[in-house]
DNA sequence: TTTTTGCAGATTGTTGACAATTTCTATTTT
DNA sequence: AAAATAGAAATTGTCAACAATCTGCAAAAA
C-alpha cells in the first residue's frame, strides 16, 4: 500500500500545526532567539507563524510540560530561567543516568560503535587544538547524545534529551564551559577508553565523574558570577 | 493583601479550564475508568465536563508530552498502551534512579525519616497478613514514591511520578503484584535497615535489586500471558 | 463472492469573535 | 512629590462555527 511517500505529503500527514508551532518555537528557544525570562505573547507568535492563536496556544501546553516554558494564569507564558539549584538537581541526576550508560556500554558495546565514539573524541580534540569553543560545545553534545542513544533505552534517552535542553535555559552555563576545554577533552578519552576495555565499573564511574566534575565547575562559576554581582551592587 | 483565600476562589485564580480538566482527564485515566488503548473523544469530554472543545485539546497536548495519551491525526487521541519493551525500559531506569536514591537517603536521612518508614514497613506488613491487596499495592506505591522525595531532589521526584504514571497504564503489571506480596514486603524491611545503617552501598543496591526483581515478575508474567494467549489461538 | 466506489455521518483541525483579566497611563488626591 | 484611582489598551481565556479528514455502509463492478 504505502509506496514512498513525497516529503512534503508525509509531512502534512504526521503533523498539524501545533506540532509545527512547537519545534519551531523550541527551536528558537534552544538557538537563543528568545532569552530565559522573556515573555512569548500567543497574538505575535500566531501573526509571525501565520496561524491563528489556537495552535500557539496547544504549543504553548506541550513545551509547558516539557519544561521549557512557565505558565502564569492570565499574564502570559515565559521562557523558563533554570536556577542554579534546579541546575545542580539536573547535573546529580544525568551523573546517575551516565553511571548507567557507562556500565550497559562497556558489557554490550559494539566494534563499529566504539570506533565511532573513539571519531568523536578525535573531532574533539581537533576542535580544542583550533581553539574553536563553539564547534567543540556541539561536539562534546553529539558525543553525550550518541553514548546515551547507544545504550538503547530509549525510555532514558527521551528524558535525558529533555534534561539537556532544559540546562540549556541555565543561563550562566555556557560561559563555565569554554575555558577548560582541555580538561573535558581528556575526560572523553579516558571514557572511550573504559568503555572499549568492558570494565562496567571503570566506564560507569568514569561517566559519573565527568558529570560531577561539569557539575562542580558549573557551581563555581555561578559563586563567582554571584560575587562579582555583590560587588556591583555595593558599588551603587 | 491576600487574606485566606475560599479555596475554590484559590483555585479558578491559579488554574484554568484546561488544567481542570486536564487533572480530571488524568485521575480517570490512573483510576482505570479509561482503558489503555481506548479513545478518548473531545466532543464527549467537553460536553461531560460542561467546557468547549478547546481546553480538552490543550488538556490533550499537555497529557500526551506526559506520556498518557497517544495521538494520531485526523483520528484522535487515545489512551497509552505501554509494550512491555518499554515497561521493561522503564524499570531498568528506576532501578537506576532508585539505586541514587539510597545512596542518597543512606548518607543524609534524618531520624523522623527513618521511623517514618520503619512504620510503613509495618503497614504494609500488616496488609500482607491481612491478604489485603489492593492496600498493599497502595502503601508500596507510597513507600517508594516517599523514599524518592525524601532524597531531595526535586527534578528526580517529578521525573519518577511520570515513570510510575506511565508504567501503571502496562497492564499487565497488577496480576503479577498481588501473589508475590509477602516476598516484596520482606525486601522493603532490608531496604530500611540498610538505609538506616548509612551504608550507601549497600541502600544503594537493595533499592535496584528490589526494583530489578520486580522487572523480572513482570516479564515473567508477560511470557505466561503470551503463552496462554497463543495455547488459547491455537485452539480456534 | 470479493473488491471497489461513492456518499452520509462523525470527528478532528483551525479560525475568528467575544469575555475576563491584566497592564499601562493619565489624572486626581493626599 | 508620592500614592491612589479610573479608564483605555493589550493580552489571555473561552467558545461556537466552519473546513478538512476519517469511518462505516450500501450500491456497483469485478
Amino acid at each position: 500500500m504505502s509506496a514512498a511517500l513525497h516529503p512534503t505529503i508525509a509531512l502534512l500527514q504526521t503533523s498539524s500545526l501545533s506540532m509545527v508551532v512547537q519545534q519551531e518555537i523550541e527551536r528558537a528557544i534552544l538557538a537563543g532567539e528568545y532569552a530565559p525570562g522573556s515573555k512569548l505573547v500567543e497574538a505575535n507568535l500566531a501573526q509571525k507563524l501565520g496561524v491563528s492563536r489556537g495552535p500557539v496556544r496547544e504549543a504553548f501546553r506541550m513545551l509547558e510540560e516539557g519544561g521549557l516554558l512557565r505558565n502564569e494564569k492570565n499574564r502570559g507564558v515565559f521562557v523558563r530561567d533554570i536556577p542554579i539549584a534546579e541546575a545542580v538537581e539536573i547535573f546529580d541526576l544525568r551523573a546517575a543516568m551516565d553511571e548507567m550508560v557507562g556500565r550497559q556500554l562497556a558489557r554490550n558495546i559494539k566494534p563499529a560503535e566504539v570506533r565511532e565514539i573513539k571519531s568523536m573524541v578525535e573531532n574533539m580534540e581537533r576542535a580544542v587544538k583550533a581553539e574553536d569553543a563553539h564547534h567543540y560545545h556541539l561536539l562534546n553534545l553529539k558525543f553525550h547524545d550518541r553514548l546515551v542513544e547507544m545504550a538503547g533505552n530509549g525510555k532514558l534517552t527521551t528524558i535525558y534529551r529533555k534534561l539537556i535542553k532544559e540546562l540549556s535555559l541555565f543561563r550562566r552555563l555556557n560561559l563555565a564551559d569554554s575555558w577548560l576545554m582541555p580538561i573535558s577533552a581528556g575526560e572523553h578519552r579516558q571514557i572511550v577508553k573504559a568503555i572499549a576495555s568492558g570494565d562496567a565499573d571503570a566506564a560507569g564511574s568514569a561517566l559519573r565523574e565527568h558529570v560531577l566534575e561539569s557539575k562542580a565547575r558549573t557551581i563555581a562559576n555561578d559563586l563567582r558570577r554571584q560575587a562579582r554581582e555583590k560587588t556591583l551592587a555595593d558599588q551603587n
